[in-house]
DNA sequence: AACTCGGGGCA
DNA sequence: TGCCCAGAGTT
């Protein structure tokens, strides 16, 4: 069976949906601070939010300032965090931001898109995380999963990632941004997978515009 | 536009 | 055991 409802409705039935099977979401970032989030989501990139914690909680009892983690040489930092992936870019994308938020900063993570666009390991997805999660600015974080799920949803047009970006932001309740962003992430791990998409265990189907095409 | 980093998840 | 990836920088 199959629904014609608006985008905005499907959102609120989406937000039913989610909500349902997946309670807590779990997979957020920890952090107290946000520059303890803007280092979480540098170390985030190709890895999950759960690998991430299991690094940073230790990391941060200690170094929880861009000054505190400039003590530590490059080697030291490896040595905390390489039981997740590409750990020789992100020390080094970490090193270079915290000097660079001393020096160019004031010690204060930035808070407009092209100041945080500027730090190392810093791109579209990372400096939208920290604006919406950080300073509560309006910018839905895309990534691979909330592309690729929204889109086959009809929640927006896939054109590219920037148009997605801005239709998402207008498109998604504010109060719903953090939950709904990991919510298309875990749906497109579980359910909504790249290749052979799960449709047959899908709670979404009934008002997904990729299964009523299909 | 293609290549690289990399341990973990999953078939 | 091999394939892919919850991005970003470099060439």
């Amino acid at each position: 069976m199959t629904k014609k409802i608006n985008k905005r409705e499907k959102v609120e039935e989406l937000v039913e949906i989610f909500s349902k099977h997946y309670p807590e979401p779990g997979t957020a970032l920890e952090h107290n601070s946000s520059f303890e989030l803007l280092i979480a989501t540098i170390l985030s990139a190709q890895t999950t939010d759960v690998q991430v914690n299991k690094v940073t909680k230790e990391l941060f009892k200690e170094y929880n300032t861009p000054k505190a983690v400039l003590k530590l040489s490059q080697k030291e930092l490896e040595e905390k965090i390489n039981s997740i992936g590409l750990y020789r870019n992100k020390t080094k994308y970490i090193l270079k931001t915290c000097r660079m938020l001393i020096d160019d900063f004031g010690g204060e993570v930035p808070s407009t898109r092209k100041e945080l666009l500027k730090l190392a390991g810093v791109g579209r997805k990372t400096a939208n995380v920290v604006l919406a999660n950080a300073f509560y600015k309006a910018a839905f974080p895309v990534d691979t999963h909330v592309f690729r799920v929204s889109e086959r949803l009809g929640l927006s047009s896939g054109k590219n990632v920037n148009q997605t970006e801005k239709e998402l932001t207008k498109l998604i309740p504010k109060k719903y941004w953090i939950d709904f962003h990991h919510w298309l992430i875990d749906h497109g791990r579980a359910i909504c997978k790249a290749q052979n998409p799960d449709c047959e265990n899908c709670f979404a189907s009934h008002i997904c515009r990729y299964y009523q095409n299909n």
